[in-house]
RNA sequence: GGACCCGUAGCUCAGCUGGAUAGAGCGCUGCCCUCCGAAGGCAGAGGCCAGAGGUUCGAAUCCUCUCGGGUCCGCCA
């Protein structure tokens, strides 16, 4: 129970006493902390279905309230607000469990948020998938849910067969393309990861310009997905060289999937998949393609068909969506699935949505796409370098960690921790920026992707959240080793002490709206709020070398507190944190 | 053309299942290190919440329309 379901439940009990839904009872945050710290807004709407007089309605609703333990004050303000404010002690003892939210009802979810393309280096359009989607897996599990993250690679479609084309012109000799060859195929890739990231463009860029050029890659993506054993080989040795790039550069930003599938991996099903399909009527024919119609009355907009396979045979993404859902619920049986992916792909996942639960694979409700916006520059336009390219991630990070190492130096620090730590710090807090930065806007809308904003260090930034934590534990080690005692029980006795209580007992209200909106910045700002409220305690109050015991020791336990939770919402986000900086 | 997303401080954005004086960061002005870490703290200026109607005791929030920006709309993914 969080603390807002606490006091939702004991006012709930009050309107209930009072004759009315306790689902009035909602108890939230002030709007207004200089007249209250909670209010509970649900004599105006209980009022309203009444018709009935707010403010005496409130009233007899306080007349029922037994709570004298929890709080300190109970007010009617306004045209019937119950303003309320919790008494010291109550809030102190609180604090000792202010752990995660638990789910009542946990789940086995699988989330998918990679979808990284085969032969193309990951860049900074990959960030927002990664990011969010490890922090919503971290958040589902800290709430109880049993979660499995996928990759999901780009590995099935055309552009597979581009590049094998591709190959094929520049090399003809290899003996990938020799169509009589059963195999066995040499180990070794006949080319470098350079070699596949240059090829990728190029191909591109001659099957747009070139209609026999395309038609050669779609004639190889359609051998690729009927066996032909030269191009699986080779397909093989192109997926195996990117994700082995890829791993590194996912593992810089902390980001760690449980599954690497692909498209590929669904790929076996899709016969029997479309078997079924073709037996149940829910597969036709349509100008030569096989398409799944998932248009309904109901629509007020047009809702194309999935094309399942197209005029020529060869499947796509739809196709391989539907096969992987098919393939998940055999092999996993997850309760959830959940999608984390460009805002651009909604129609995409709507229709492959209503496919699968059209034919009964899976139900609807329980897919969610968790779409986030087009990432653009700060001109409004689709995000470029100077140059006119994408930016690597690689390149990105690089970018952000000599900032931070930069910074370390002008604050004169780097010679103090040596060239490994400092190398590691600056890693960390380049990364912690980007994330949070990244993290703490919410996922909707379009996104400006902000070179500064991602490198910034003051102010709203994951390197705050760094500092406050490294302070604190530095203000810690030197109570320990000055002796100035141990932790004691929590006497609020100053506002910023109070404000401090308040802050840290909102952890799990936090945690809760973050994985019920799937918002992870709202966690952000809860982080933010609580390093923020500890500046202002550090400002304003000594801990380790107060001299009042009493105060002394409870102030090196909120302190502990605020170590200890800054770690866990590190964790539920995903940020590194060194422990000095 | 249709559907969807969006328009809040100079900038980037919160707030949107209706409630009290619309918040934060950056930027700007001015303060605070003989005192546990100044990547910090304090104070200040800055808003017809795109516009117009409507519902309501009450609208940034709900409904309608207009204007402006973005995305998508059967064989690429």
């Amino acid at each position: 129970m969080t603390l807002l379901d606490d006091l939702s439940a004991v006012l709930g009990g009050a309107f209930a006493a009072a004759g009315l839904d306790a689902a009035y009872g909602r108890a939230a945050r002030a709007d207004r902390p200089d007249l209250a710290q909670f209010q509970c807004n649900g004599a105006l709407a209980a009022a309203k279905a009444a018709k009935q007089n707010p403010r005496a309605l409130a009233q007899s609703v306080i007349d029922k309230l037994d709570a004298a333990d929890i709080f300190a004050d109970v007010a009617i303000a306004g045209p019937g607000f119950i303003n309320l404010a919790l008494r010291d002690d109550w809030l102190a003892a609180r604090l000792g469990e202010a752990g995660p939210w638990a789910r009542p009802a946990p789940e086995k979810i699988v989330i998918d948020y990679g979808g990284p393309n085969v032969a193309k280096p990951l860049h900074v359009g990959h960030l927002r998938a990664a990011i969010i989607g490890e922090s919503l897996k971290r958040i589902a599990r800290a709430a109880g849910d049993t979660v499995i993250g996928d990759a999901h690679l780009g590995d099935w479609g055309l552009q597979m067969g581009q590049l094998i084309s591709e190959l094929e012109l520049r090399q003809p000799d290899l003996p990938y393309f020799d169509a009589a060859n059963k195999g066995p195929f040499p180990d070794a890739p006949p080319i470098t990861l350079g070699d596949l990231e240059a090829m990728y463009p190029a191909a591109s860029a001659a099957c747009k310009e070139d209609e026999a050029r395309a038609e050669l890659a779609r004639e190889a993506t359609k051998a690729l997905q009927d066996g032909r054993p030269g191009y699986r080989a080779l397909w093989r040795h192109f997926v195996d060289l990117s994700v082995a790039a890829m791993k590194v550069d996912y593992a810089d930003l902390g980001v760690d999937f449980d599954l690497w599938n692909g498209e590929a991996d669904a790929d076996p099903l899709i016969p029997e998949i479309a078997e079924d399909l073709r037996a149940r009527g829910l597969l036709e024919t349509s100008d030569g393609a096989d398409i799944i119609r998932v248009a309904r009355d109901s629509d007020k907009k047009e809702m194309p068909p999935i094309i399942f396979r197209n005029s020529r045979g060869a499947v796509g993404y739809h196709a391989t969506d539907v096969a992987t859902i098919v393939d998940r619920t055999r092999a996993i049986g997850p309760d959830r699935m959940l999608y984390v992916v460009d805002a651009r792909q909604r129609l995409h996942f709507e229709q492959v949505f209503r496919a699968v639960d059209r034919a009964g694979y899976f139900d609807e409700d329980k897919l969610e796409h968790l779409w986030f916006g087009t990432m653009n520059g700060k001109d409004g336009k689709p995000f470029k370098t100077r140059e006119g390219g994408t930016l690597k991630l690689r390149d990105f990070i690089d970018m952000v960690t000599e900032k931070a190492r930069e910074r370390l130096v002008e604050n004169g620090l780097a010679e103090g921790y040596g060239e490994a730590e400092t190398n590691d710090i600056a890693q960390k807090v380049g990364i912690a920026a980007l994330k949070f930065a990244d993290l703490s806007n919410p996922r909707t809308s379009d996104y400006i992707f902000d070179l500064d904003r991602f490198t910034s260090f003051e102010g709203k930034t994951g390197p705050y959240l760094l500092y406050a934590r490294a302070r604190i534990r530095s203000v810690l080690a030197k109570a320990a080793v000055a002796g100035a005692g141990e932790a004691g029980p929590i006497v609020i006795g100053v506002a910023e002490e109070r404000d401090l209580a308040l802050a840290l007992a909102g952890f799990a209200d936090a945690h809760r709206d973050a994985y019920e909106k799937r918002l992870p910045h709202i966690l952000c700002d809860h982080a933010f709020g609580l390093a923020q409220v500890f500046s202002k305690f550090y400002a304003a109050c000594r801990i380790a070398d107060e001299a009042d015991e009493t105060a002394r020791a409870s102030r090196i336990a909120l302190a502990e507190l605020v170590a200890a939770q800054l770690d866990q919402v590190f964790d539920l986000l995903g940020l590194p944190a060194p422990e000095r900086m």
